[in-house]
DNA sequence: GAACGAGGTTGCTCCAGAGCAAACCGGGCT
DNA sequence: AGCCCGGTTTGCTCTGGAGCAACCTCGTTC
């Protein structure tokens, strides 16, 4: 896990010159991916390093967006916002990733909030550094549309998700999401190495604290994961797949007040009536 | 509307190529903005023309993509088919727009079937053409990410929505968004140029037909629309916004069996626990 | 013009899950 | 140690809307 080494200021604050810091893993990254070296460390050297403390805004919604953020270190959500507070959580982003740049290239409104989950360092350009680096460096600009392309592929399946399929398997798809991003084979499990709160879940799954909260105790129960205050370990990743399929497996639909009626779990029966369905598994 | 002159093939026949074809208006599109209209007019010497009728698919969700499609005419919807039949329009596409393209840049899976809803003409390069031009041309390249990236802003506000809003505010915001793209002023309203079914309504909003079908008949009732077969007029554009901004204005709810309470209507007092709400307008 | 079929409408039932309240739990700070 | 506070759990209630069935409408075909 990403240790606090620094973290005397409130807020993004602790500014560095990017060069001479061990940027070497973005050779790996998608934004860098295929470029050689020392390009990369050209690039790196017209960018700034940020390092900003957890639970701290990075930027925020609606503002207009001027720099275009790679994440080095650490964690950050990107949290829509709706007009009387209804939240939706975008995307986590994980180190590596691209971030807040999208909409440099459309209107220049930032999609939702950036809050940091854990200390995070931050490499970001300026908008007309970044936009010089795309006009001279046409494999990054190939890659900026390989990741929208990307994320937005994942976002048509989100919404497929959101319209046809129920809570619990929704709850799934999150959670496997996460485990693909950032997950990490620890204490006999796919750990998710970010802290969540069950209202995260909530939020990138598209449900309510109390449904999320409900669903994870169900699975907790049933040995499919465990969870440590904020830190989730998915222990039967295949089992939490067939629920992601929508194989409502065997009564995982979470109990709730009324007992299930106990004839044999082996095929409920009632609520095999699933919604509709998903489709080819999300990104 | 758009008629159909050429109506002697059966699937994607009538090729031609694409020159001394009426494409002027391309000038205008999002895909060719900017540039001028000799270099538009070699773009399109690559490419080829089709002409399709109506309820013809052009491609199908999961094949290889290998091909850049542009709309010239007529009207194409790409829906996405879950694996036990659960189905979502991801988006419909107006002439003038990009489609079929993204995946070129990701994993070359196409995302959703694309069925036209009228006849059309459509305009296509070859994966290697495509990429040739968008080497060339770097403001096709700079296009085609603003495209993508804002149809990833628009995604993320129906994520949003699905997750936040109820049906009627998200069929609401479906008919705005339609009438965005393919409104034309007629018949004292804001007509959908494209024939829609209430199963369309209920694939793009996240809803089931008869929900959808309720709605917009209670809508009709109260004068904020009209419908003749496939149609849709907007008699009402600003109450039809407050609907989707959540107002729920007058009991518009949908009147289902049970009788609303009727202690005025001014201020309904119960259903007016709205869920949680909605941001920034979808795009 | 009769028959057909796709699409639209509507009554009825029922349940998934939203929403509230109250209790509980654990970590960090004093 | 004890308190505080954010997060979690869980019982209970209530409703939005899914899902079915029956029926209606209208455009197309024979």
């Amino acid at each position: 896990m990403p240790r606090c080494w620094i973290r005397t200021w409130s807020g993004m604050n602790g500014l560095f010159p990017a060069m001479s810091q061990d940027l070497s893993f973005l050779s790996g990254t998608e934004l860098f991916c295929g470029l050689e070296r020392s390009c990369i460390n050209t690039i790196c050297a017209r960018g700034r390093i940020e390092h900003v403390a957890k639970e701290k805004l990075i930027f925020e919604q609606g503002r207009r967006a001027g720099r275009a953020y790679v994440l080095v270190e650490g964690n950050i959500r990107i949290v829509q916002t709706g007009y009387d507070g209804g939240q939706s959580i975008i995307r986590f982003i994980a180190p590596g990733e691209l971030f807040g740049t999208v909409p440099l290239f459309t209107d220049h409104q930032l999609p939702g909030d950036a809050v940091t989950g854990a200390p995070s360092r931050i490499l970001s350009w300026s908008e007309e550094a970044f936009l010089g680096i795309i006009g001279q460096c046409p494999a990054i600009a190939r890659n900026v549309i390989q990741i929208i392309g990307a994320r937005l592929a994942e976002a048509q399946n989100r919404i497929r998700e959101l319209a046809t399929q129920r809570s619990v398997q929704r709850i799934a798809h999150a959670l496997l999401r996460l485990a693909g991003k950032v997950g990490h084979t620890a204490h006999g499990g796919e750990m998710i190495n970010i802290p969540v709160r069950r209202r995260d879940i909530a939020e990138v799954s598209g449900t309510t604290l109390y449904t999320a909260s409900r669903t994870l105790s169900a699975w907790k129960k049933a040995g499919l994961l465990t969870a440590h205050n904020r830190h989730i370990i998915i222990l039967n990743l295949p089992m939490l797949r067939g629920i992601a399929q929508g194989a409502d497996g065997c009564s995982f639909g979470v109990p709730r007040g009324k007992k299930i009626p106990k004839h044999e779990v082996g095929n409920p029966g009632l609520s095999l009536r699933k919604r509709k369905g998903a489709a080819a598994s999300g990104v």
